[in-house]
DNA sequence: TGGCGGCTAAACAAGG
DNA sequence: ACCTTGTTTAGCCGCC
């Protein structure tokens, strides 16, 4: 079957020309009169405001600028990250150079550093899905410009013969309106990066700033007839080229001068130049002159520009580069935190390289099915090599997060020194073979609260990333989201398979730990009943396993207070606790979900008690543990759990592929679903 | 270095 | 015979 990926559609056209109808059915219609999309109804007074087609045909291509420079920007920082040395910075300016484009590739990062990324959740789910959205909907765009370039071609040289020979009428119709299917998929993808923009700026992650002329966001085909259409797309795709060919080609960008500071996912901003906005028409700072002075600039720095630092979450002011030297190794030096920052753009840019390689597999697939040649014959089969890695090794061939490799995670494993280059944190260290689990250091799991697990629910649902929560933590979750506070082991299996995505795979291995957890810890208590057992949690034996490690270490409470963005998750931790005094401040995240408030309230309250401990210096007699690990560490294993595993792709992120309307009735218990597979 | 918490794997038993 | 449920043991890892 054939589904369609775009506009969240689920026919399943089965031939081409189904296809192509179907396709017509989403892009030449609007989505706003015929399916009430929620992304359309969300619209805001922006969106809602005619558009002319030039002005619209501008700030697509300005947004694919902006969205560009973000993925690239992202890509600059973590290089620059990986590299700097604490000490050298300043006497080896050379290395400061922006990474080049060969060592943008998505090979620089492998699926195993992805892995390990995800792992630690060090990046809030939800920002890493934005981020994915934006490039998915990016390089979808770009592939299918490629496609509709050959397209293009394909069609003149048959109108050629046509001219010549007078015949093949019917082809050549079939073939134009292939294009103009392909034609509308790409605009229909142009709407959906608008709606991405948009939902950034919603989110405040994308800064627009207040002068800056009411954008154009309706959706283009909207009122376009298909010769609108196919001269926007000429004039887009002329304008693309032109600028890719003038000198420098986007991967060049500098983005210190482009964009303002990524910074934390959570404050990613994209900021359309203001002053290129003339007459309403906006246009993206083309970073032409800025690569140019880079290059030209021995003093410019990817995490320096316009005075300001550009390390993730600083922004810290700069009078000039040497004064940035000073604060990049003295503030940026390498510490816990850097280590960590660098390790969440690390994080950030895989994932956007692995949905990049799922939505090429895509086109593909997409492309395969329709008998058109692929521009990337490459990609086929398999998604990218990057990809192919993951599936394919054995010893990274767990999709989990768990197959994480030897990193950095403690300051005791330092970054490499910049000589080494990007060896940091790379695939080099990573292929260890064995057995070899690893937890990541109490540090970085702290910052995992109960508050982000709330605020990303969706993201657990979707992503199979390991939950940072023991078993025992998250088998009294379920039990105590119960309306009667107990279950059977069959509906706490369910509840897993529910909430967290990664709990849809290796069934054989969860649930034997469940079953071991439940009848190891004193906590959980079976309770014969009529219909047979149920598990309840026995709550002061939970308290007593409460951890307390935190209440002997007043600075770190300190810390966290003060901690960076970055470490929002370690503030998280201490607000969680704050949130139990009736300060709601992760409540946001599950109004309307009452499973998910619970969630959320349970294990803050799990939190509240070793922040309680604190308060209150009291100190039982309990063995004292981190409160975080009861955010438990997750194990780095190498070795496959699952022979399994390693067959089909392993995807980390499968927004795609979950539907967000999670069917919670469904069974996974007894088949690993492999989503890819479907 | 040893203790501890946590995870995984596995063996085993009982019951349906 | 097979599956589910529940218990127990062992080994490993990381942290302290």
């Amino acid at each position: 079957m054939f589904q369609c990926v775009f506009s969240s559609s689920v026919l399943q056209p089965h031939s081409t020309s189904c296809l192509f109808k179907h396709l017509f059915h989403h892009s030449a219609t609007p989505a706003s009169q015929k399916q009430p999309e929620p992304i359309y109804s969300k619209k805001t007074e922006i969106q809602r405001q005619t558009v002319r087609a030039p002005f619209a045909k501008l700030f697509i291509f300005s947004a694919l600028q902006v969205a560009r420079q973000l993925l690239l920007q992202q890509q600059q920082q973590q290089q620059v990250s990986g590299l700097k040395s604490p000490k050298r910075n300043d006497k080896q300016p050379a290395l400061q150079v922006p990474v080049s484009v060969a060592m943008m590739t998505p090979q620089v990062i492998t699926p195993q550093q992805m892995q390990q990324i995800l792992q630690q959740q060090v990046l809030s789910p939800q920002q890493l899905q934005v981020l994915l959205q934006q490039q998915q909907a990016l390089m979808l765009q770009q592939q299918l410009q490629e496609f509709y370039k050959k397209q293009q071609e394909q069609l003149q040289l048959q109108l050629l013969q046509q001219q010549h020979a007078g015949k093949q009428p019917k082809e050549q119709q079939q073939v134009a309106t292939q294009q103009l299917a392909f034609q509308q998929q790409l605009l229909q993808m142009q709407q959906l990066q608008q709606q991405h923009l948009l939902s950034l700026q919603r989110q405040g992650l994308l800064t627009i700033q207040p002068g800056q002329p009411a954008l154009p966001l309706q959706p283009l085909a909207q009122g376009m007839i298909p010769t609108e259409l196919q001269q926007l797309w000429k004039e887009v795709t002329s304008a693309h080229t032109a600028e890719e060919t003038t000198g420098n080609n986007h991967s060049s960008l500098d983005l210190t001068t482009t964009c303002v500071s990524s910074s934390a996912p959570s404050k990613t901003s994209l900021i359309m130049n203001p002053h290129a906005s003339t007459n309403g028409q906006l246009s993206v700072h083309t970073p032409k002159r800025e690569s140019l002075s880079h290059e030209e600039h021995p003093h410019s720095h990817p995490l320096y520009g316009h005075g300001v630092c550009k390390w993730p979450g600083c922004e810290a002011v700069c009078e000039d580069f040497q004064s940035f030297l000073k604060h990049l190794n003295s503030e940026h030096a390498l510490d816990d935190r850097s280590t960590a920052q660098c390790r969440v753009q690390m994080q950030v840019v895989q994932q956007l390289e692995l949905q990049l390689a799922k939505d090429k597999e895509r086109l593909q697939a997409m492309m395969t099915h329709l008998h058109v040649k692929s521009t990337e014959p490459k990609a086929a089969p398999q998604p990218l090599n990057l990809v192919s890695s993951v599936t394919l090794s054995k010893s990274a061939s767990e999709a989990s997060p768990q197959s994480l490799p030897h990193t950095p995670t403690t300051p005791t494993a330092p970054l490499t020194p910049v000589t080494q280059g990007p060896s940091v944190i790379t695939t080099t260290s990573m292929h260890t073979v064995g057995p070899i689990r690893r937890r990541y250091s109490d540090k970085y799991n702290v910052p995992i609260s109960s508050a982000d697990i709330a605020q990303n629910q969706e993201f657990y649902k979707n992503a199979e990333v390991r939950p940072p929560f023991t078993y025992a933590s998250l088998i009294r979750q379920a039990i105590l989201e119960s309306p009667e506070k107990q279950l059977t082991l069959n509906e706490i299996y369910n509840w897993f398979t529910r909430m967290f995505a990664y709990f849809r795979r290796n069934a054989a291995t969860w649930k034997n730990a469940v079953r071991h957890n439940l009848s190891l810890h004193k906590c959980f208590v079976r309770v014969e009943n009529v219909k047979g057992a149920v598990w309840t949690v026995d709550e002061v034996e939970f308290q007593k396993r409460r951890p307390q490690k935190i209440s002997g270490n007043p600075s770190l409470i300190k810390n966290m207070q003060s901690s960076h963005a970055y470490c929002t998750p370690l503030n998280a931790a201490l607000q969680a606790s704050m949130a139990e005094n009736s300060i709601p401040l992760y409540t946001t995240a599950s109004m309307g979900n009452p499973t998910l408030g619970n969630l959320a309230s349970a294990i803050r309250e799990e939190l509240n008690g070793a922040m309680e401990h604190t308060n209150s210096n009291e100190s039982d007699s309990s063995p004292g543990r981190s409160p975080m690990q009861a955010v438990h560490p997750v194990h780095v294993k190498e070795e496959p759990l699952d022979p399994e595993e390693a067959e089909g792709p392993l995807s980390l992120v499968t927004t795609a592929n979950h539907s967000p309307d999670f069917d919670h009735d469904r069974d996974y218990e007894d088949e690993p679903v492999n989503e890819d597979m479907e």
